[in-house]
DNA sequence: CCGTTGTTTTGATGTAATCAAAACAATTGG
DNA sequence: CCAATTGTTTTGATTACATCAAAACAACGG
């Protein structure tokens, strides 16, 4: 009789194991070299998803010293082009990165406070919104932001209209 | 007996007889003051919608000129703010005008030569796509820009691949 | 463990846009 | 029609975000 506890299956225990190595293994498995700076920006984009690369430098910079910002720009040019992270450029931001690749999924921002969200697909297939071909273009993608205020700042805003009557 | 030839009638004769008027009196009524700078930047859009700052620049010098840069996005900011005319940050781009606004219409752009057409709302109405309350967002605004080939570019891209086989 | 190849550092450069102060022009009210 | 007010434009500096290039360096296949 073998065990089945989740916890002590082969995948499970590769996994605790792994700790770190879950980063190495995508990283390697997309054709790149394995280094400290790209995974330390691989965990940070794990912590603080829709994050610019400002602040990834920061939390790079935290636990990896001697990071150049030049380097995480590299780090994020190269993980956008092997598919390892998006890339998002909302209206009036610098650019966002995110490791949910692959699934076309959209985004929601709040006009207050900047905080992002992801949102499933609209219609729930690759380039979701029907059209696939308008006025003679052939469309590949469909990118959509909603613009909103968050729950937090619908009550903000409530308390600062009772402020100012 | 009146006439009720639309090319006499009253409305018609005012628009026939103003000209460069219309442009004039749409600034005026936006609550600005009417200058030469501003009818010029608002001329270059009629004639070139979803051109950056820096296109309408070239077209406004060369009809005004003198008129500086600074000039053209301190009367794009204005127009903006007064709902005169739509700003689109499309990723990887400069910001484009354009004088259609208060439809929200979407866009349309060639991934290969950055040409930008306009797309009708997909649903009709203001926040088109329905989600209206998202995750407790309030949805204010869908903003779609859709990505692909322009009929133009689709054309050269079989011929290129003929020539590259 | 060495060589190749790709990555990071260092430092410069570029583009798009914004800010601030002084000169100037459009409207409003007399 | 003129003067005062208010808003706009010019001029020049400055910022934010991002990219480029060369040299130093590190990963990985043999």
């Amino acid at each position: 009789m073998t065990t089945t506890d989740p916890r002590y299956d082969d995948a499970g225990l590769r996994l605790a194991v792994a700790d770190e190595g879950v980063l190495a293994v995508s990283i390697r498995s997309a054709g790149l070299k394995v280094t400290a700076p790209r995974l330390a920006v691989l965990r940070a984009l794990a912590d603080m998803p829709h994050s610019n690369a400002d602040a990834l430098f920061g939390a790079v910079r935290s636990d990896l010293p001697g990071t150049s910002l030049q380097a995480v720009y590299g780090v994020l040019a190269s993980f956008g082009t092997a598919g390892l992270v998006r890339k998002i450029e909302p209206a009036g931001s610098p650019a966002l990165f995110e490791r949910r690749v692959g699934d076309n999924h959209h985004h929601i921002i709040c006009t207050r406070c900047s905080v992002v969200n992801d949102v499933d697909c609209a219609v729930g297939h690759a380039p979701c919104l029907t059209p696939s071909e308008v006025l003679g273009f052939d469309v590949r993608a469909a990118e959509v932001i909603y613009w909103g205020l968050c729950a937090a700042c619908r009550l903000d805003a409530v308390s600062e209209a009772a402020d100012h009557p």
